[in-house]
DNA sequence: CTCACGCGCTAGATTTACCCAACATCGCGC
DNA sequence: GCGCGATGTTGGGTAAATCTAGCGCGTGAG
């Protein structure tokens, strides 16, 4: 077929992403699911990959996690067609970004490389 | 025994939405299964808003039709807020990097934030 | 040390999405 | 009239999504 491939390794990129928004965001996944309006073990589960969550599901969880639903839609993989956003990267994004001024976007531009160089 | 609130609706009328738009396209149910991988009888159902389609199937009936997923979504009810000032240009890409960890993503943002409040 | 409590995870049952086969209905050519 | 091909719909099954109840582990207080 020459369509996308559906393999599961979004979802399981997309758990990752999950688990490590809500560490950062020094929630436990009890607390979580209940803002997300859904139980902690599917959160578990959702979160190792083990499921593909529903598109509700993951609005819900990507308002308890302050985040916008296109942002999650994005990193499930699911909203390639038409335009996807101009993933261009970081640096773009920063040097397109206004309100920085220019050291701060050298700044930041240091550091972004310095982190990824480091990986 | 649930609670019928916001969104139990929202899936009826974009089932009369997605057959609106088949029709206008002139495609049979058939058709547009065939294109969006799915079965005809399950495209009747959902058109009839017996069923909530998941987001990988709104995904291919948008891409079967022509339209953006965004906006299969919107239509959905699944992508109406997403708080916060919209300028995540510069977060929205540092969420995304693959290249970055955890840590290292929640440093950059906490610096971004900080450079454009003092600004 | 023990008890209570919060954490993440597993086990099993229930609900839901989705498919396949068969149905009824409406043309259209013979 | 009789097929017959195309349309939308229904019934019944299977697998996946989601829930509730409970487990085992760590940690802090008494």
């Amino acid at each position: 077929m020459s369509d996308e491939e559906k393999g599961g390794s979004a979802w399981r990129s997309l758990g990752e992403f999950i688990r490590s928004q809500r560490e950062l965001a020094n929630l436990s996944m009890r607390q979580l699911a209940e803002i997300a309006k859904i139980s902690n073990p599917y959160l578990s589960q959702v979160e190792r990959g083990m499921y593909k969550p529903s598109a509700d599901v993951l609005k819900n969880i990507a308002n308890a996690l302050h985040m916008s639903a296109e942002t999650m839609y994005a990193q499930a993989g699911l909203l390639d067609d038409s335009d996807e956003d101009s993933h261009h990267g970081v640096e773009h994004a920063i040097k397109l970004d206004p309100r920085l001024s220019v050291q701060q976007k050298d700044a930041l531009i240091r550091i972004y490389r310095s982190f990824v160089r480091n990986e």
